[in-house]
DNA sequence: AACACACTCAACCGCAGCTGC
DNA sequence: AGCAGCTGCGGTTGAGTGTGT
């Protein structure tokens, strides 16, 4: 007899329920071990587990797959999962592929617990605030020049950017002054963002080559990015996940995108995705501060945007 | 201490999409 | 084309724990 509730043949007296023993946490990991993931309705019949497939899987992904984070969501992923559930909505597991190490359920739980409540007022206005500082991440420039055009802002869809107070200026501000001073100065030596018709998964522009290792690039880079309140959304830890953003392309047309700092092999060693503007403007930032050492294509990094 | 309520999170359920026959 | 099985996703539940009164 087929039980649909679960996946494979159900056993005599059915499938166990309820929470998974240390005893059967082992059996599921020496089996996924041995097998690889997939197949979960041979799990259940493979592995000697009581267990529907369904039920191997979801104990899998969401607690024995290795690499898993647990402890506390940190606002940089907080912040995240609120960008991008204003660019998706419940769009749980895409979200969570741009959070390394924290599962889909985690995620749904996190947002359910913290946003999605009836006294939603300081949720609201905390939510506005991290939306604010993501969406319009130059507001942060008192007096500054807006660097991405505004209306890219608007593309990010879903997003309703609410006005809040600017995050307090800090020491940085003169150098960065000092930075779009020789910026302007030096736009012709801005590289174009052409599209790269050798990338088929999505819009990719021209790579841009920078004759710094990465340690010194992500210094010249740091500034910025924690001044801007939004290089959370760079990870260091897992550049393979750029090949997720590339597969995390939406049906729907949601216009996201992706930076990749890479060797001259292409092999990636930091990533980025988030909105279109913040991506403009971190390819700006680049421009500008690799530019200015001149001589930008002794490259032995690149880095490359892409548009989803 | 005892109770009520709030919160967290693992796990379940139903459904839709995909694939192979 | 239709069916069955598999997979993954999003919504929901409920047990365990924490906190306030």
């Amino acid at each position: 007899m087929e039980a649909m509730m679960g996946w494979g043949i159900e056993e005599q007296g059915g499938w166990r329920k309820g929470p998974w023993s240390p005893q059967e946490d082992k059996l599921l990991a020496e089996y996924v071990n041995v097998h690889g993931e997939g197949r979960w309705s041979g799990v259940a019949r493979g592995s000697g587990l009581n267990r529907s497939g369904k039920s191997c899987r979801l104990r899998w992904v969401n607690y024995l797959r290795p690499g898993l984070k647990r402890g506390q969501i940190t606002p940089q992923e907080e912040g995240i999962i609120i960008e991008l559930h204003a660019l998706w909505g419940n769009k749980w597991s895409a979200i969570a592929r741009y959070l390394p190490g924290r599962t889909d359920n985690e995620i749904k739980n996190y947002w359910r617990t913290h946003f999605k409540k009836k006294d939603t007022k300081k949720q609201d206005k905390r939510r506005s605030q991290i939306l604010k500082q993501k969406l319009h991440p130059y507001d942060n420039h008192a007096g500054h020049h807006q660097l991405q055009p505004k209306e890219e802002e608007t593309s990010m869809k879903g997003a309703s950017p609410t006005h809040v107070e600017d995050k307090t200026t800090t020491s940085t501000t003169h150098e960065l002054q000092s930075q779009d001073d020789q910026y302007h100065q030096r736009q012709d030596q801005m590289v174009s963002r052409l599209p790269n018709s050798d990338d088929h998964q999505g819009e990719c522009y021209n790579p841009v080559m920078i004759n710094q290792d990465v340690a010194s690039w992500w210094d010249t880079m740091g500034d910025f990015l924690d001044y801007g309140s939004w290089g959370d959304l760079w990870n260091l830890d897992d550049p393979a996940a750029h090949d997720h953003h590339h597969h995390g392309r939406m049906d729907n047309g949601t216009t996201t995108a992706g930076l990749k700092l890479a060797t001259q092999n292409n092999q990636a060693v930091a990533t980025y995705c988030g909105g279109n503007s913040n991506i403009r403007a971190i390819e700006n930032q680049a421009n500008k501060a690799f530019s200015l050492g001149g001589d930008y294509y002794n490259n032995l990094y690149n880095y490359q945007g892409y548009s989803f």
